[in-house]
DNA sequence: TAGGTCCTTGACGCGGCCCTGAGGACTGTT
DNA sequence: AACAGTCCTCAGGGCCGCGTCAAGGACCTA
């Protein structure tokens, strides 16, 4: 087995001494580190970079934190744990109840908080592993570890949004994925209605995997629905 | 949809006290409670019943709490939240990184357990509750979270508006739907008369579905009423 | 700054799906 | 037996959604 890439954290905190040293100690431990200053940047940032877990302080200047858990919860199922100061029973029911997965309060250790970044972790790559890593149809295969596709042997680069695209589907083998769906997860929560995205995109996949681009045959259209993807 | 059958929990302390106070507050939640007095009876238990979630004191007469763990992570991903009377940050570490979900330090809050187990339930949750959705008749199979639908092995493709007028019809399978619930769900809120257009639906899925199209076994019509769906 | 890749956006033809209307069957009522 | 109401069936036309091609522009790299 390779050595799996670093995972990715945001971390969301306007205390610039704290998001200095969580940027500090998670990247000495190998961690891919982005910091967000504020909700909104948060959000965005989210959408942007897909980080692997979240680490949220529940103190922002801009929007609610419980807020932030609900805006990500909508259409993301990135594990959150929350940072807060306020260690009152009710706040942790309620950040926990909006969606967040973990809550430590400050101050905190860093070993315990790292300890627990793991388990978020382990804990989302076991579902998301769960489905093969490596999925064969009869012209191409796809390593979905590795971020890898080959056809007839050679290998067929993917751009990011093709790959997005195509993780997706192939993660939902066999199932009907909505347009929304697809757009939400690629695109961003924003984009509700552009499916011509989908279109162009969906062709681009076709012309490089499919034998015959114009008779798809695994990567199907459920017209005014969304696509599904076969093997 | 039918009310979700409770969760199962298995809680395990050897002290009767808290278990005591653990099993009548989660009995009063709606949870299916279990309890375990030492490490061995908690691993057959998970073996036996299932439990959807354990709680776990690491403080057991017999067994080690992280071997606990350990037993259970070698063949089981039910979420474990651990109870614990030390609050020193290693011992957080090593239960976590043994494959524990979360960790809860004695004295603790009765709201903020139970927030920690909805979150645990739901994360897992999440996964587990997509697989149930196949309805099966004599003729054909409804995969519902798929959306695809097969007769004799076969895949029947269904059109949009089909799918989602089946959709409805399935997920009340043996209850009356209105036509105008029907036409409201399908059609939009603004169409309340327009029973010829479910006629025509209705038989476009009859034609494709039922083995004797004119003689309706599973998609049956309730004059002046609206429509059923029987297995 | 130049070159390349990639994302976005627009235009256009085509096929399939949704709607619609007409005719007929069935049932219950007067 | 005639009639009204509801339902089933079939077929055609309009239109929306999809696929395709191509060009503009943002971004990165050298």
């Amino acid at each position: 087995m390779p050595d799996p890439e670093p995972s990715t954290v945001l971390v969301v905190d306007d205390d610039p001494q704290i998001a200095r040293a969580l940027r500090i100690n998670l990247s000495a431990r190998g961690y891919h580190v982005v910091t967000a200053h504020d909700g909104t940047a948060a959000l965005k940032a989210v959408a942007e970079i897909r980080p692997d877990v979240v680490v949220l302080d529940l103190g922002l200047p801009d929007i609610d934190g419980v807020d932030v858990i609900g805006g990500l919860r909508g259409w993301t199922q990135v594990p959150i744990i929350v940072l807060s100061a306020r260690g009152d029973s009710t706040d942790k029911v309620h950040a926990l109840d909006a969606g967040a997965d973990d809550y430590v309060t400050k101050p905190f250790g860093m070993d315990e908080l790292l300890a627990r970044l793991r388990a978020a972790v382990r804990r989302s790559g076991v579902s998301a592993a769960e489905a093969e890593a490596v999925v064969e149809t009869r012209t191409f295969t796809i390593d979905l570890a590795a971020k890898r596709v080959r056809r007839d042997g050679a290998e067929v680069h993917l751009t990011k949004t093709e790959w997005r695209l195509m993780e997706i589907l192939v993660r939902n083998q066999g199932r009907l994925v909505t347009q929304k769906q697809l757009l939400h997860e690629v695109w961003g929560p924003t984009y509700d209605s552009e499916s011509h995205y989908l279109r162009v995109y969906v062709a681009q996949l076709r012309r490089k995997l499919e034998p015959e681009p114009s008779r798809p045959r695994h990567l199907l259209t459920e017209p005014g629905m969304g696509y599904r993807f076969e093997c």
